[in-house]
DNA sequence: TATGAATGAGACTTCATTCAT
DNA sequence: AATGAATGAAGTCTCATTCAT
């Protein structure tokens, strides 16, 4: 294992940095990477010049790698007009299959209606509560809570780590959130007329609203409270995004 | 100077601690602070038992005084129809349009209407416009933006700062936001049966939105972004409480 | 490439080593050099044992190089009135009217006489101060310069620089200079007991002043400035050695 | 001995940076420096901003000290028979065998001429080889020889090293030296039309040829080859301002 | 009481050299 | 034979804290 550029060692490197630096901030020492990655010093700095060059790698990795956890975790549950239930851990991972559109026929919601409207937002608000709970979890996961506060506590040292950075809630946003919104309005359960922006809102809110409820990942939240936080975020959006 | 720890070198410690903190994050060092503040090391250290009792220290006072200038900034231009709240120090910014209040009567509003709704909202949602563009401007100062980060950043290594500690937007919330949706409520102009909660949902949106754009207050944000967040969140918290 | 040392690869490490050495003393970093040089670390220890064996090396290949570009740069323009020595590449500096000879007979020099001797010393001082000032240039060029600080800095740390080392003048001397002098007397024109010595006191006292005007190489000298160097130098040598 | 800048303590680490930095370059560690100063690291940084300034602060007081040695050990063994020159605080550091002035009378030189001139350059000669000799001793003392090639070395990446730098022989030529071939022109005895230059002349062909020959201050030269050099040189000069 | 000099640990980074491929 | 990854020591500099004045 000499001479050759082993990825396998750089794997290690950005792994143990990454949970460094997700646990100490910044100031996470060089030599504590190295000894957690079994490597020398001089190794990582092989691998990367300084510590900030590999502080932003190690970052990116996070990133990534939190991205997709995330986006399988907070995979729509597909919920059919029927059967409008999370069916769980059903990270399909590839070949997302469709998310269940909400249709417009009478929502037999599984649950009672977390708000007191009649049909068809009542389903909506359901359906968006337990996409909020998924999102709520994994934004609040230690890992992804760290990140994200590593990222604010940085970027004032490090701009670029605002490069490609939203608020750590896009991921969800771009990817499903949006589509659904769109659904519902081409099914006429709501009247939103840009599904980005209700993405955007909707997720912004509930995280942070889960965030400060948390201290900002630090605290458990029970589930209780994350269905709390997601019902209510839920009512917010469908009332206002109710047709006329 | 003879004998007693000076109340004034207190002060001017903790001055010199809350800036060198806020600019430079827990990292600041001890020795800055006290050539800041113009007193020796060992003062420092009479009057704060270690670095992280003056870091807790600097954080509650730069609350405080945050808190202080944000209220008096972010004060409602105006008051509601009935009852005219807290006519303080409310620096109208210069020549700020006086905001209307949310009046019953027909509002001819003296700016075009954000949203395309009949009466009486249109005015609410410019009402929450303006409130929410100094909120905005308060929230994304360099201080209170530095102290939020701040916060986030060190909240892992110093739980005692959950204390007390909403999201750096909860004095807005408190005092003036959810009065003037109650009295919006009591005056028939929105259907607000809580409006604790409508002054965090609306403030939160707001500050996530304005945080995510302007870096989290690292970047500039222009009078016209500004307005534009403010805009947009206010219309979706009028739509959503708008009178069925 | 294949199971003999190239001969090839050992001059390139040589050559970037020189270079290296040269610019950054004997702290240069092996690293850097073998990267220079295109090859492995490894390669340039199996050609040189370790860092000092590859300095004393590459100082030595040094004094090879300069010593040679010195000898064709500094060979007289000229030659004595009976041998005609050595008329090679010597690069007339653009327009400089061909140094006189010490000629014999009643020396017209095409110049005005420098000092305000009778003939023939003038013709001697004349042709010195051209030598003096090819001289001058390339022991003030940039690789001679930094060969000679080089040398004087390490010598302290690597006795064996000494050997082989006179003054960096020496060159210069040995060659051409000593049978100038040689000519001269011959001729009659000065009075030179050991025109060895004479060549010695001439060059030394002669770069010692240029090392010492351009801070040992490090500054940049004008033509105008070397030439009243050499002038001056070549007139107290004449001085010294005119017949009584 | 706290809370008071200690000018004892700084001393103490001047004194060990000169001698670690004029032993072994500026690769010497500031730790060793510390140790050997008997004080912590921290101590070193709070008296000197950095690595570079302590060296300059080294090199500058070397200079000083070497300089005041010098000047005293090689002030001229006497006067001039007519004017009794600097009447100074020129400590004649001991019994020093009143060296020759230059008389204007016959020349009864309390030594056998050096040359075989005839008066009265022979005495000028000889008090020449005397002052040379001195010149020649203090130059190559270890220390100011360690002086000169550190200098030299790391005038390159110091150029405030150029500053106030002559050559390292300045301070003999420009108090003494010159003076006396004032004195000698006074006389009659010489003809020197710029005795600054003369003593310059004197003193950088005298310096390097004593350089050379010890290997820049490596080496031990015998007195006798101290004299030779000296005599040599004062030779060259006194014949090449010999009256005509 | 207040000062700031002093400390010792530890931060990041680089080096000459060796080893496994 | 040649590569460059790896090592361990060392270098410069900074820090929070204490001590002597």
């Amino acid at each position: 294992m000499t001479g050759v550029p082993s990825q396998a060692k750089r794997r290690a490197i950005l792994e143990a940095a990454t949970e460094a630096f997700l646990h100490s901030g910044y100031s996470a020492s060089v030599d504590e990477i190295a000894a957690v990655a079994g490597v020398g010093k001089q190794t990582v700095y092989r691998h990367f010049r300084d510590k900030q060059t590999l502080f932003l790698a190690a970052v990116a990795a996070a990133r990534t790698t939190t991205a997709e956890q995330t986006l399988t975790a907070a995979s729509p549950p597909t919920t059919g007009p029927p059967t409008a239930s999370r069916p769980t851990a059903s990270r399909p991972t590839a070949g997302r299959p469709a998310a269940g559109p909400p249709t417009a026929g009478p929502a037999t919601a599984d649950r009672p209606a977390a708000g007191d409207w009649v049909f068809p937002s009542g389903a909506a608000a359901e359906t968006l509560t337990l996409l909020g709970e998924q999102i709520l979890a994994a934004a609040l996961s230690p890992t992804v809570a760290a990140l994200h506060r590593l990222t604010i506590a940085e970027i004032g040292n490090h701009p670029e780590l605002s490069d490609h950075w939203g608020d750590g809630a896009e991921p969800f946003v771009d990817q499903e959130l949006a589509g659904y919104f769109r659904r519902c309005a081409d099914a006429g359960l709501l009247d939103v007329p840009d599904p980005a922006r209700a993405a955007r809102q909707f997720a912004y809110l509930l995280v942070t609203e889960g965030r400060v409820a948390s201290a900002y990942g630090t605290k458990h939240l029970t589930t209780d409270q994350r269905h709390a936080i997601a019902a209510e975020t839920a009512d917010l959006i469908v009332r206002a995004y109710r047709p006329a």
